[in-house]
DNA sequence: GGACATGGTTCGACCATACAACCATCTGGT
DNA sequence: ACCAGATGGTTGTATGGTCGAACCATGTCC
């Protein structure tokens, strides 16, 4: 009485716990970076800078969350917002040269454990689990 | 410049905020139960009953976190703890009625939002994924 | 210019986790 | 039989996390 939706859930909620995406306080990679804000300098290291609604559309959080992980970002120094130039609400965040250092210190370590595993995967298989992966996130996104 | 570990670092990271794992209050099927109670409520919905010390290591979590999921469960109604027959210091975790009735409706709220996602996906790649996310899981896991 | 939308901040309520201290019980060696 | 150490649980403390509502400033559209 399996149906694949049911194996799918499962291997969802294994892959929960055995990468430990629980720890709020520690990036499942080691680093002790809260897992927020890595998210947050991740796509601020890959844009140089960005318009506060945008880091809300990407990492699909509540405008009120993302003002707050921002405002931890400017307090760790890796951070600054200034006035976006075209619209007077806006918000321009900008990572600060320390937080490029933050963000690829966090790279390293993420490079470093994603390497490994890898490596425990068969070469031939590689390519088919980032597919898988990325056609799973299609497919669970909501419309 | 990028290599498969970056590659498979954004594509987690993409399903983690896609998939909605941040939300701690609500699982990502939308029920209102809280997501560490709804991990819980599926392993004991499995096994009827359970020492707390095997959910410990079946949620990877803290004894002392464990301890609290499952005094919330017992609040809740959906659990009753006993002593372990066996050894005087161990608990056991037998779901109620209520519990079974419970962890039913998420199950069905599960496979209902698991089920839609894997009608997105070509028929002939569904086993692929699901292979794909265990193989990766397995990987993923540290010694 | 007034109604409504959009971008941000702050506040309150709730949930999640780990670690340490502490207690009870079990186990193994002498 | 006894004591030391391991194991299972509970509670307290410190962090971190998310949302939604209330509130303000600025833009937009008619």
């Amino acid at each position: 009485m399996s149906d694949e939706a049911s194996d799918l859930q499962e291997a969802v909620a294994r892959f929960v716990r055995v990468f430990g995406l629980h720890q709020p306080d520690r990036t499942p990679c080691g680093t002790p970076v809260p897992t927020s804000e890595a998210h947050a300098l991740g796509e601020l290291a890959h844009e140089g800078e960005l318009r506060q609604v945008e880091l809300v559309q990407r990492l699909r959080l509540e405008k009120s969350t993302t003002s707050r992980i921002v405002t931890q970002l400017v307090r760790r120094g890796w951070a600054e917002r200034s006035a976006a130039p075209d619209d007077g609400r806006g918000v321009l965040v900008r990572l600060t040269p320390q937080g490029h250092q933050a963000a690829q210190n966090l790279a390293a370590a993420r490079r470093a454990r994603f390497g490994a595993a890898l490596e425990r995967i068969p070469a031939g298989e590689r390519d088919a689990v980032l597919r898988a992966l990325a056609l799973l996130t299609e497919a669970v996104d909501e419309p």
